[in-house]
DNA sequence: TGAAACACTGTACCAAGGTACAGACCGTTA
DNA sequence: TAACGGTCTGTACCTTGGTACAGTGTTTCA
């Protein structure tokens, strides 16, 4: 069975080892076994554990919530049900979030709309925007 | 001529006196006058220049770059066109940053397609897929 | 004049997601 | 068996935008 160094399993998940401990200092990956001098032995599975990491992570799950889904995995009362729920609101926030960024674009973009550009800075219509009391 | 201490200055603009502070450490805020026993005096103009930060705060810029604009407000040398400039390239930041977050939310919505919610976790399509290599 | 209520400084702490490093130890290869 | 490089632990540090103290000093009002 193929057995990984800590270094060997951060390389393969393009992390740095540093990144490996942390994880295990926050739940997310299992403690591996150790060789009697101490070190990390991880096998295929831890691999296949951070990848799924990483997959969440770039889904948009925070560490936290990656620990929740990890758990809910291997839960037997737990049902793809909780899954999808946990989903649903990750969903949710990022349409508010989307909703959010979209304003301020907006606002933005309208601020712009009397920018001279040869003026001073100390008359551009955009700072003076900020200026305004609400 | 009116004058605030920190505490009144903060309650104006909805605040607490430590952000006052910390935005003076920051050097959002100028250093104001003191009396002979060190306590801050805020002026009108100090109010005005809070309400500027907040506002572009809420425009979705960062304090340090709250401090270049306040920084180009005062500069002689600097246009319209420098603040032009930089909301030019926040607004770019802001569509890439909605653009990133509609494809998560695009990947998170296809992943519940074939999500049946009795399925126990275990054989959860959504997990399945993190799971995937890529 | 004395007490209450505020303000001062400096430092530590928070979340999130790591990164960096010292000093010690282990494993491998010559 | 020694050298070299990898790994260990623990802790400190980073960013961003603050918040929370403790201990001391100041202002104000009765």
């Amino acid at each position: 069975m193929e057995i990984f160094t800590t270094s060997q399993l951060a390389a393969k998940a393009g992390v740095i080892n540093e990144t490996i401990r942390y994880y295990e200092r926050k739940g997310l990956l299992l403690p591996p076994e150790r060789t009697l001098g101490g070190f990390r032995q991880y096998k295929v599975d831890d691999l296949k554990r951070l990848k799924f990491i990483m997959m969440a992570k770039e889904h948009g799950f925070t560490l936290k919530e990656i620990k929740e889904l990890l758990e809910l995995r291997v839960s037997t009362q737990s049902s793809c049900n909780d899954v999808r729920e946990m989903v649903q609101t990750k969903i949710k926030i990022i349409e508010e979030k989307i909703r959010e960024l979209q304003q301020i674009k907006n606002a933005l973009k309208h601020l712009m709309i009397n920018c001279h550009i040869q003026s001073p800075a100390d008359e551009c219509p955009i700072l003076n925007a900020f200026d305004k009391q609400k």
